[in-house]
DNA sequence: GCCAAAATATACCGATTGGTATATTTTTGA
DNA sequence: TCAAAAATATACCAATCGGTATATTTTGGC
């Protein structure tokens, strides 16, 4: 790794929080050079504009959760624990998911969905993967055997991402992880419920 | 109704849509000019500064939705009654929501809960009065035994709130009302579930 | 219909925005 | 070690930001 690549990933990794918190269009360039420690020169010879380390840093926010998550289901086998190993992971970064400011897939969904297509592209995109990524793990149970064959895969995923979405906006915003926990509890109750 | 107070009310109904869909921060004097039809002379004759008339659509935002549910919830006497014309108001004005740039509670509660914390209170309290509107809805039920006697008021109530944020969330950002339809059945099947 | 008062428009302010041309420093390979 | 190249810093740009003082228009009571 050269200069030019470490200060890029220094840039990155700087800037990816502040984005996620003050907003991926009220982040201005002072807040970039001052979350950095580098000046505008070094930023402009590293990125093209602020569109493309906005674009970076969204993609960096929301990779690191994704990683964390699928590193721990792809340890395990079964279905039941791919599941298990999902929410064990969700649970204890939670925590941490609130003090950075949020979940990025939501907070860059509700800023860019009605103003700038490109990045909403984008996030549209890692919506779908993560939705995907939940009925292709139903259908592996449906295949296995270890799910009730009259599940659909489509309305779990769509339930299961709707109650994680909706937990962190409301233990954000009442500053409580109680929303997290009790729906947690809930959905896992649900998974029990699709297994035979 | 004078001349101030028409204008003031003509200010808000037409930037409130604006500042929905464009992010309270973001939504400049020029696009609040340009919304009204009027000039700064105008507006800042009948708003101290830009926060004063943010804080102003932010209110209105939150409850044109409030005051439609309200108004229908109202009109019916049973709990189950009550949950029904919940969920069919919502229904049918779900469309409209996603239209006019999603949830205002959410959109405010992500914008604003790591920048303003004097915005962030207002929306704070909203969230409380929504969670503590449903919570007191099933206390209602426990008492006229219309519902089971071991529901948890606030576990269905923050249930309750996650799923349909969550869903508007899912729905906006995949230009699809599935996942609302989907999850307001699940809730439906839960709110049956719990009632005698 | 007139005139004071209220409401709105116009023209401006300094500060901040994203971005760039150029000067300086640092890195890197011979 | 040294010079070319790469990377970073500095100093600037026009455009836009929220806000204001003042001029103009509109309103409403007499």
């Amino acid at each position: 790794m050269n200069k030019a690549e470490k200060t890029r990933k220094h840039i990155i990794e700087r800037t990816a929080p502040v984005f996620n918190k003050k907003g991926y269009y009220a982040t201005s360039m002072a807040d970039i050079t001052k979350a950095t420690g580098l000046t505008k020169g070094a930023i402009y010879g590293n990125f093209p504009d602020k569109e493309a380390l906005t674009i970076a840093a969204l993609e960096y926010n929301i990779n690191q959760l994704n990683q964390k998550i699928e590193s721990r289901i792809d340890e395990v086998s079964t279905v039941k624990e791919k599941f298990s190993a999902y929410l064990e992971v969700f649970e204890n970064v939670a925590p941490e998911v609130l003090q950075y400011g949020g979940c990025s897939y939501m907070n860059s969904a509700i800023e860019t969905d009605d103003t700038n297509p490109e990045l909403f592209k984008i996030v549209q995109d890692k919506f779908k993967n993560w939705i995907h990524g939940t009925e292709k793990l139903v259908l592996l149970g449906l295949e296995s055997g270890e799910i009730k064959p009259d599940t659909n895969p489509t309305e779990f995923a769509l339930f299961f991402v709707a109650i994680v979405e909706g937990s962190i906006l409301l233990s954000k915003t009442l500053n409580n992880p109680k929303p997290i926990h009790s729906n947690l509890n809930i959905l896992r109750d649900r998974i029990n419920a699709i297994l035979l």
